[in-house]
Parts: C-alpha cells; sequence; structure tokens
DNA sequence: AAAGCAATTCGAATCGATTCGAATTATGAC
DNA sequence: GTCATAATTCGAATCGATTCGAATTGCTTT
C-alpha cells in the first residue's frame, strides 16, 4: 500500500511546461493567461486530477474559507434544523463547517471554540451554552467574526439572531388566557438561557396585561432534560390548587411534562392544558397533538450564516461596526389539541382579554 | 478596528529570546530543551496567548487531525445520535470534524466528498445516499482512510460499521409472527441502502422460516419521508385483505404510517400491530407508544470514529490491509405498545413459531 | 526591420509551522 | 586544565499554494 501523495501544483506546472504562476493564475483568474497555455494547464490538471491544497492556499491567504459552529447538543431536535440551514448557505458560498458540539458544558465548549480559534476559521456561529461572558471574551478579543445564534449571552455586542422569544412568550401566554385560563404554570427551563428568560419576560407581561399573578409555585426551572419536565410534572399536578395550564419553554422538559400527565392519568386536554416549544415531524403524531410554538429554526441557521458571512466580509474591509440590534425572527404557534378552555367551573369569567398587538 | 493577526512562533521566539526550533520542541516535545529556556518560552506564549496555527502545522505535517463526516440528512434524528458520538471519540483523540450534509443527493455528497479531499482531512466517516461505487472511487482511488457507516454501499473493502440489521429485520418479523401474525406488510424504504436491504432480507428469512409468502401487495417501498408512509399505509389499510401487521424498516416513514392509521380510525394495536425502526426521546410519548428495533445509534459512531482513527494510524504505518469483516452492532427490540396479537379469528392457529436462534 | 508599448509569463519571496543536520555548550574523566 | 562525549540549541530547508515586480514575448506602428 503506497502512501497517498497528492500531486502539487508543482506537477501540473510541469507537465503543462509553464510556471507554477501561471497554474495559479489560471486556477484563480487573477491574471490572464493567453488561451494557448490555458488549455495546456487545464489538460495537465484534468489529467492529474489536481485539486488545489486548501491547507496551503489558506496559509498563504489567511483565510480558511470555514466557519465554526457550535451547538450546545445535537440530539435537540431543534439543532440539526438549524444545522442544515447553514449547512445550505455556507455551502454556496463555498464555506465549510467545523463542527463542536458543547453537550451545555461550559468547558467543552471552551475548548471547542479554542479549537476553532486555532484552526483559524474565519468566523463561528456560536449558541453558546451559558450566559458568561468567557465565551464572548475568547472570541472577540481576537477580533475573530461571530454570530450568536438563538442563546445570546449578556452583554454581547456581536450579530446576534433568535427567535423573538418575548413575543412568542406573550403570544403563547395570550392563547391561554383567551381560552379562559388564569391558573397558569410555567416550566421555565435554564433561566441562565436567554430565551427561557426572554419567553418568560413575554409570559409575565401577558400575565401582567390580564391583572393576573404569577405564583410561586406556578414558576418552575431546572435543567433541560426529559427527566425534570417528569418531576416538575408531577409536582405541578399533585398541587393542592392544581393548574389549568402549563407552559413549557422547552421541548424537551415539554416531553417528560408530557409523560408525566399520561402517568397520572389526568387528561389534556380536558383537565390540563399544555403548550410548549418547537416543532418536529412527529410532534403531529403526540397523543394529544401537541400545542406548540414553532420556531424559524431553518431559516435561523440560514441567516445566521448569511450573517456571519457579512461580518466577515466586513472585517476584511475594514469597516466600522454596524448595526448593534439583533435579527429577531418571529415564530408561529401553532395550535393543535393539547389546548382548551379550562375544565367546567373554573373558565368563563373571563374568556375574553383586552390586549393591545405588539 | 484593527485588523487580527494573531502571534506566530516567531513572536514568542523573539520574546523568549530562543530560536523558532526551541519553541517548536517546547510545544511538541519531541526534543529535550533545558527548564530555564523551557520556562521563559512557556512565559512568553503565556504573554502572547499563542496558539500555534494549525494551517501552518497541517502544511508541513501534512495530517490535519481533522476527519470529514457526511450524513444524509441531519434532520433524522438517528444521525445527531451518531454525530454525538462520532464528536466524543474525535474530540477525546484530538480530531476536529469537518461536517457534510448530502441532504440524499448523490451529487451534493460528491462536492461535499470533493471538499473534504481538497481539505486533506485525515480520513472521512461516511454515510453515503446511495450504493453505487462512486462514493467509493473518489476517496478510495486517492487512499484516503475511511469508513463506512450505517450504509454500505456495495463493493466497498474498506472498514464499515453498522447495526446488525439482517437480525434486526429476523428478531422484529419473529416477534409479529410469535404474537400470531400471518399477514405481514413491510414498508421497506429505498431498496438500495444496505440497512433496508437487510432488513428485508432478515423479514424474508423469518416468513419463510415460518412458512408463510410474501405477498406482492404487502411489500411496498418508496422514499424515506413521512409522506411516504403516510401513502403507503393509506393504499395498506384500504387492501381488501388487510394485514394485520406492518414492519416498517425506516423511522420517518413510521411517522406516516401512524399518522394514516389515525386518520383512518384504524386501532393500533388492536386491528393493525405496527413495528418500526430507531427510538427517539418521544417515541415514549407516541399513542401508542411504538414497539422498535433501537439501534446503538451512539455507540455506532463512537466505535466506527475509532475505527477510522486506526485506520489513519494504519495507513500511516504504510502496513497493509486488516479484517474486510463490516462490524456489526446489535440491535435492541423494544416491546412497547404498537405490537399486539391479530384481531379475534384471525390469530390463535400459531402462536408459537418453532425456530431456532442465530 | 527597429522601436515602443501592451500583454503575458515567470522567479522568488512569503505564509507559520516542523525537522534535520550542524554548531554550540555543558559535563565528566583523566 | 584539556579533551572527548553528551546534551542542547539553532540555522535553514521545506510543505504547497499566492502574488508582486521584473523579464519576456508579441503586436503595432513607422
Amino acid at each position: 500500500m503506497r502512501r497517498r501523495k497528492s500531486c502539487t501544483i508543482q506537477d501540473v506546472a510541469r507537465l503543462a511546461t509553464v510556471s507554477v504562476a501561471t497554474v495559479s493564475a489560471v486556477i484563480n483568474g487573477t491574471v490572464p493567461v493567453s488561451p494557448a497555455r490555458t488549455k495546456r494547464v487545464r489538460d495537465a490538471m484534468e489529467a492529474l486530477d489536481y485539486h488545489p491544497d486548501h491547507v496551503a492556499r489558506s496559509l498563504k491567504t489567511g483565510k480558511t474559507q470555514a466557519i465554526g459552529m457550535v451547538v450546545p447538543d445535537v440530539t435537540n431536535p431543534f439543532y440539526p434544523e438549524v444545522i442544515r440551514g447553514v449547512e445550505q448557505a455556507a455551502e454556496r458560498a463555498g464555506y465549510s463547517i467545523i463542527f463542536c458540539n458543547s453537550n451545555e458544558d461550559p468547558e467543552q465548549e471552551r475548548r471547542g471554540l479554542q479549537t476553532l480559534i486555532a484552526r483559524r476559521v474565519d468566523g463561528a456561529l456560536i449558541a453558546c451554552c451559558d450566559n458568561t461572558s468567557t465565551t464572548y471574551d475568547l472570541v472577540m478579543r481576537r477580533n475573530i467574526p461571530a454570530v450568536f445564534l438563538d442563546r445570546i449571552p449578556a452583554g454581547v455586542n456581536a450579530p446576534r439572531i433568535s427567535t423573538d422569544n418575548f413575543k412568542a412568550g406573550l403570544v403563547a401566554t395570550r392563547h391561554l388566557l383567551e381560552l379562559g385560563h388564569e391558573r397558569i404554570a410555567v416550566v421555565a427551563g435554564r433561566m441562565n438561557l436567554s430565551p427561557h428568560v426572554d419567553r418568560i419576560e413575554g409570559f409575565r407581561k401577558a400575565m401582567q396585561e390580564a391583572g393576573l399573578p404569577v405564583k410561586d409555585e406556578y414558576f418552575c426551572t431546572g435543567s433541560l432534560s426529559s427527566d425534570t419536565g417528569y418531576v416538575i410534572g408531577k409536582r405541578l399536578l399533585e398541587l393542592e390548587c392544581r393548574p389549568t395550564a402549563i407552559f413549557c419553554t422547552n421541548n424537551k422538559t415539554l416531553l417528560g411534562l408530557v409523560r408525566a400527565l399520561g402517568e397520572s392519568q389526568v387528561k389534556c386536554p380536558e383537565e390540563v392544558s399544555i403548550l410548549g416549544f418547537d416543532d418536529f415531524a412527529w410532534t403531529e403524531n403526540f397523543h394529544p397533538k401537541l400545542t406548540t410554538i414553532v420556531q424559524p429554526a431553518h431559516e435561523l441557521g440560514r441567516r445566521g450564516t448569511e450573517m456571519l458571512i457579512q461580518e466577515i466580509k466586513r472585517q476584511e474591509g475594514d469597516v466600522g461596526p454596524v448595526s448593534s440590534e439583533p435579527i429577531l425572527l418571529e415564530a408561529q404557534l401553532c395550535i393543535r389539541q393539547s389546548t382548551a378552555p379550562p375544565p367546567n367551573g373554573e373558565a368563563g369569567l373571563r374568556t375574553q382579554v383586552g390586549y393591545s398587538t405588539v
């Protein structure tokens, strides 16, 4: 078994009897080359099945045509959808993706970013796993173009894009209020992650509009696992004054919640309404079909990548900083079957709540 | 905004007043360096926040410490699980992942592989999207270490790893037979993908053992989409002689199938049993909970990566080819609630089928 | 046919590391 | 204190591209 050695621009030059500079000119079209030589070079490249070494090129040009992508949990179906969007936009623009999964672990995230830096990616797309600014610093200190996506750490001034989570929380809660719910519990995920914080703010706003208090015992936080959802669900259902609706800010937690409901023989939506986040091919097939806020995950990925590429171009051109406003994409309330008016005797009093549009 | 320029080994050498060779020696530990100088170098690296340029290093050493990963569809929850395994094993061994999604499109797959080759990845982990050998050739012609994972194109001689799909099909079908089913339909996915082919072979074997024919009208193939499952499901349920059980070789198709069942008001498992593939956090929450064959996705990714790294080492050492047997991992039949004996009057005759273990 | 000018072509430096053989310094023995 | 030997240290070449300024070639024009 012979050791592999790809052929180089030298080999092509030799076969075409031209200089390497000429071959390079043909490849990149930077300088005009006579038709005769162009053909010789093209033929030689063909004959040798030559493909320029990306590594060497990167070293010389200082651009790797690669972007780093950091996600906290690939197995959360929200992210694969995002990744597809990223892949699409990146490939169209000639960028490759170097992938890192942080497993929701800041330390692993740090290592990942360190690697991306060492690999000299042209930019990074970051869905971070906590909101301290270490992540931010690591990248920003080096002026590496970066876009924060979905989860946005506090105090970051880089381009960022996410769902309009405040509005999503608002719309979701209003839906429950309109159905007549007053005892609304919330499973709030990790309150050090911006999406959850924002969704809860929207929730609070809607409750305030409706003149309803947010009871402490109805406000639950925890990790983003299915188990957390299960435990919290059990607890909520055993409350002497049980909520008639539960708003859950995370998709995995939602699953645990549904499990708890099923196990406790509590009927949904007859006894308790459930409203959650995200959409999977299978949300449809749950029993009951789940009413959820659907995020534009694919678009988030695509546009985030476009922003990143633009940011890369911007820094190349040495132009000053641009808009520091985050891009917020609209989510959609998808009403299915897990939300309904509260049980008899508990509804009615306030079916229509007056409020203004956002 | 100043253009970013990371500091180089030269800068470190200058600050530490040693040669670049010495700095390199300290970094790589290839050659002993006196304690005094070691400290000076370390301090300088620290002071400058120096991190070696991976690109330059790759150019010189000919190793990128990167592996390419090609998957046909990130949004199929099977793959994120695999990816997590890959990520874990790769990061542990100091490899980065360059990610390509082929979208089940051979042309996009080709482009992806071409990119990986140009980027000089040390190896590639491929879950291909068709079984022609173009993929194979592209990579193999260059002696690039590769491991084929999950889907294995015909005639490939490289290391490969997948679930033992034949056995999975066998076990799944026997489960249905044991319950007393005789009219078993199969939704067979795309028959140019090895997992489906193998699962169907297992199915046929079990049917043959039981002395049952495989009726043409019970044998359905199509794309891997949920819609295909839906259409096929509808068709099967409208058959004058409706099957009492359906074995589905793909997870997305399974979803469509369940949807068709629900829509047609056909009760599962009372009227029709359903058996499918793969496990997601939410399989549990379906109604009914789905009996599936669960693949060791994470382990597939982890071990596949380990095999790849070993293969990389092997080719470095110029040792001859190794075992050409594929590694087959055992899947697990997870019996939940979507399989039950066939409706009254159609069961009974043959509840216990004699067969030997594999 | 020679000169002048534009269009090509090419040589050599460069990117930031690794690495080998040569040069330098340190150690130990006598 | 010398010399042989071992242990460090360093200079310079190299990986495979890009790129700039210099050199060459090809056309026009007179």
